[in-house]
DNA sequence: TGTTTTACCTAACTACATTAGGATATAACC
DNA sequence: GGTTATATCCTAATGTAGTTAGGTAAAACA
């Protein structure tokens, strides 16, 4: 049959369109009738796979904190110290980049009551209190390193991809400097 | 009257109306029905004013822009080195704080075309160069060191306003910590 | 004072999210 | 294999928000 009578549609499979229409359209582009016409159903079907648009927008939160999760901790494996913030501030910007629309809504976390998007949200903050107690961080100094490098990374990238820097000087240079600089704060951390 | 016949409305009173109701309210709240609500007219009445609510948002990512320039150039005034460090960032965080609403419109700027909005934004970063002249940097340097300073900044606040951080330890503490490690590495930039 | 302009209105249209209820393919079971 | 049950899809309809068209009366002006 050219059109079978079922789409055989699942969440995943739904999450994954939606996720895609995000990051190459822009997340306002991201609306239940966007996703079903891309899956070849009517809006109101995508009820049996997700919660609404609220409830798919949860799922791609937790999709996003769980694949940078993921690549922190790959970025990360087998090396320490200076190398391994440098492969983390990487693969932090990849990911970004990549996924700009599903990291966005990443970090629009507000209170965050989900449990699960709490546990894999804890998993990042562990791999890099994993990196950084290299440098003999510990208890509430390893918190504030721990925010500093966070804003630093973030701060970068999220203006980065909202246009916020010129072109004329390459970012790519900025972002080298930027590791370069959290590297040489972490060998004497305050 | 109780009910003036007309409510006497202009473009000003209606941003500052929107400006009010995304900042007490929540961004999701600031539709044209609200406005108009609040200032006791029907939502089509407000196209008289301004264009829309995406032109309504532009005016206020402009106003945003405008109060952040004014703000910050206070900040500075009389003072330089690291004290005018410390004071960016404190009226950078106090903006946020007050504005969050208005603040995130300000960052998702998208190639923005406007020329007003390219020349408050000009404003503001001619006020950065300004501090961190000071420094000694010039040409490229100073635009590596300016894109790290706001980076750490903007990363700060952005986490903080949306929930990144547990509040067990002091986030006003992280912030001294972040502003004097900013300091330190305007120092000896790279 | 008469005329024009402006600021408001109601009515109506579109887009999107959502709910209710129905049809049938698929799966489960006998 | 045939019957039943469930799940997946549908259409229809509702509510909210943005927007446009066109009308009316207040305000400005000459």
């Amino acid at each position: 049959m050219l059109v079978p009578p079922r789409a055989g549609l699942t969440t995943e499979i739904v999450v994954e369109t939606a996720m895609k229409i995000a990051d190459k359209e822009g997340i306002a582009q991201l609306t239940l009738f966007r996703i079903a016409e891309e899956l070849g159903v009517k809006s109101p079907s995508l009820y049996e796979h997700v919660d609404g648009i609220e409830g798919l927008i949860k799922l791609l939160r937790l999709r996003g904190l769980k694949i940078m999760a993921r690549e922190f901790q790959r970025a990360v494996i087998g090396v320490s110290g200076d190398e391994a913030i440098r492969r983390f501030a990487d693969s932090f910007r990849s990911f970004v980049k990549e996924h700009p629309s599903l990291y966005s809504l990443t970090v629009e976390s507000d209170i965050e009551d989900d449990e699960e998007i709490r546990a894999v949200a804890g998993e990042i903050l562990d791999t890099i209190y994993a990196v950084l107690r290299i440098y003999g961080l510990s208890g509430e100094k390893l918190i504030h390193a721990t925010r500093y490098m966070r804003s630093a990374i973030h701060g970068f990238v999220s203006l980065e991809i909202s246009g916020g820097f010129g072109l004329e000087v390459s970012p790519d240079e900025s972002f080298d400097l930027i590791k370069e600089v959290i590297v040489s704060n972490m060998k004497n951390w305050l």
